[in-house]
DNA sequence: TATTGTACTTAACCTACATCAAGACCATTT
DNA sequence: AAATGGTCTTGATGTAGGTTAAGTACAATA
């Protein structure tokens, strides 16, 4: 067993030996994605789930206008991917780049279905993955719409304090559904 | 076998037989909500999933300022509940009320463990339920960023052109995230 | 029939954030 | 050292939607 993060995100929410984990593990392929680089192009079909072992990916859309919005910021030990491409094999209508020089952990279509059927037990632990998501999903919607950006703002660094270090501001303000000038202007008042 | 919606809605996503089915089928109880009922309220723990076979229901949060913020509006062959305390075991946050006289399918905690355990293919059943709902929980916030509320509401009436006589159009602009002010000067602007 | 409540609308004014435009700061390349 | 480009800030002005406060319309009950 060589991947421990990855080791320690399944062991969070099931329970399997070492054994079946080595064969869990050799499904996926390490990538590494260097900073400013796209993982996943719009148009390209969404062939892997991503696992950050180390760095940041942020996932986006490009509106009618140009604008871009970002979807989701992950960091290490995070899951990310154009879901609804991976699952539908359609062409993705968001991409994703690094951040930073980024090391990830692959697992494509085809070995996920053969993982599926191999240890059943992937099951419980992409339902439980999902759960997660989806409670993560509807929060922020919540937050969305009844919170203003700045007490957003607040919430994430506190959450990850180091943010500002490693995220540009033009990210964090998009994934707040703000302009970077507001955000500026939040942090001046703060 | 009797639930012909819950049958079609789990044939949709996995195949089963009809015994497997009729295993499934009798781990749910029939309930019934009368229009303006809570099913659930702030506080309870919940206690179930709920598949809606007939009528409507809304889930919704109070903020600190007291206003109601409907994270989501359920109508037949949907499922609803608060998923965060239901997984947790601990007191709701959200308030689940009928909009309409509604016939449900409860699924209790215990009797989902118990068919986890007994029918394996109920884990790839929600795995795939709630991959759906992350998926269409990350298209609203995307749209509630980068879309304006009128187009967004738009897009609800084109999904749902009944909606306007189901749901009063408070519940609806609550949803969009706008008071319903700004709905009603939206809808004369069409 | 009168009365109450619920749903919706309209209008005047207000605010959070957007837009447009300019400039400051700093790292990287030439 | 100068030039380039990416990142962030600041200011003036615009706008979608909020807030407050009246309404109107109509269904449900007395």
């Amino acid at each position: 067993m060589t991947q421990e993060l990855l080791y320690k995100n399944f062991k969070s929410k099931i329970s399997l030996t070492e054994e079946e984990f080595c064969l869990i593990e050799s499904k996926f392929e390490p990538g590494f994605i260097k900073k400013k680089k796209d993982f996943l192009r719009v148009g390209e079909i969404a062939n892997s789930m991503v696992f950050i072992n180390k760095g940041i990916l942020r996932s986006y859309k490009t509106d009618s206008k140009g604008n871009e919005n970002v979807i989701q910021i992950a960091l290490e030990d995070y899951w990310i991917g154009d879901l609804y491409s991976f699952l539908s094999r359609t062409p993705s209508t968001m991409a994703i780049e690094a951040l930073e020089d980024t090391e990830v952990l692959l697992l494509s279509f085809y070995n996920l279905e053969r993982l599926y059927l191999d240890v059943p037990i992937m099951e419980r632990f992409f339902r439980k993955l999902y759960e997660r998501a989806y409670v993560t999903a509807q929060d922020r919607i919540n937050s969305t719409l009844s919170v203003s950006a700045e007490q957003r703002y607040l919430e994430i660094i506190k959450a990850h304090p180091d943010i500002n270090k490693r995220v540009p501001l033009i990210h964090i303000a998009s994934y707040l559904g703000i302009t970077p000038e507001s955000l500026s202007r939040i942090r001046k008042n703060i």
